[in-house]
DNA sequence: GTCTATACAGGGATAGAC
DNA sequence: GTCTATCCCTGTATAGAC
């Protein structure tokens, strides 16, 4: 089910939905055991039950939660690159570069990524309807958002695209998921020059097929 | 490690390895019970674990074949639409979208991009030698190939690529990860007439980047 | 009344013994 | 081929503490 819960300390509720995503990240969700989340949380596991009924539950609004978290941060990178273009390429390499390294990296904050990893294994066990209302809640939620930016620079001249949805996915598919798929969603590390090399190679086979004719 | 196992009749073995994929691949590999694969192969448990010291051996043996299998399926494709190209776009089409069913088709066949998504998900617990081994022996091996098509094809006019290998990996990205994005890998059905629809976008943005500029 | 801490019942897993 | 030792995990129960 999506989203229950008692009742309780919301601070104490906070803590654990953190800690869930640190540990459901970085084990998995059938490997993750409710005590290391407790412990990571800080609380008992008692508390834990308190507030979610069973593992599925938390993991669910876990993993609901994160992906409007990161549609989130990923929609105030587009807003600060993809707002007031003047160097379209360099804009574009700024964000695809950024977005990977916000999705991607292991370190500070990459539990967003992480959790991704989690969810899409467990995808053949996840209610359809939950598992429709994450991706809506974060990647189709991005690629929206995505389309709407292109629509506005194509408005301005500086996009051809007859497609401003299409152009999205292709976008990301060339900028973002040949990193990803190299690190296999941030499990493992990719070099920053290297992201960095990809992302100008995709931007530039962008550009050749959305790119504005003349400037 | 690698490949190890004992003697004993190698029919034994093969369908073993044969049970092993299609278990890993439908359950997962924490989920999957030495139990559920000795009896979908028909032997004994102990029959397993005379041929296989561990459940970890067992799941790696499995990868690195599938592995090896999947890219020489795929090798076949592209000989037989990549060979002989009298109508380049076509071609490509035909390939994509077979490529695609052949990885990603829950149905027939369909454990090997069942056992794919298996292995990205344990990515993390795989020691590295031998997820270089896999990444060798499949998907670098098929963008080896591919990459070589592309440079063929290149000599004969067709294509002006200046760098086939990134003419290859692009051409991965718009014709196939967008499908297997869609799908998770296979573990959800995409309707065959999507997929056809999305390989002939990617083919069509492939050629305005790297399509030969007159006939 | 919610939280902590710990202990425990039930089920299932691997791996080995007979 | 069955049977079993051992361990781990989920979820609950039993204590007491703020």
């Amino acid at each position: 089910m999506a989203a229950t819960g008692g009742a309780g300390r919301p601070e104490k509720r906070g803590a654990i939905m953190r800690a869930a995503a640190v540990v459901f990240g970085r084990e998995g969700y059938v490997r993750a055991g409710m005590d290391a989340i407790a412990a990571e949380a800080g609380v008992s596991k008692r508390t834990v039950y308190n507030h979610f009924p069973d593992k599925e539950t938390l993991f669910l609004s876990v993993a609901l939660r994160n992906s409007a978290e990161l549609a989130q941060l990923i929609g105030e990178l587009m807003a600060r690159h993809l707002g007031r273009v003047v160097d379209l390429r360099q804009s574009l390499i700024d964000f695809a570069v950024e977005r990977a390294r916000a999705v991607l990296s292991a370190g500070e904050r990459g539990e967003h990524g992480a959790l991704g990893r989690a969810i899409r294994a467990e995808v053949a066990n996840i209610p359809a309807d939950v598992l429709e209302a994450w991706l809506d809640a974060g990647p189709a939620a991005s690629q929206r958002e995505l389309a709407a930016h292109f629509e506005a620079l194509g408005e301005r001249g500086l996009l051809a695209a007859e497609d401003a949805g299409l152009a999205a996915e292709q976008f990301t598919l060339l900028t973002f998921h040949g990193i990803a798929e190299r690190s296999f969603w941030g499990a493992l590390p990719v070099a920053g020059e290297e992201a960095a090399r990809i992302a100008a190679a995709g931007v530039d086979a962008f550009l050749r097929i959305h790119g504005a004719p003349r400037r």
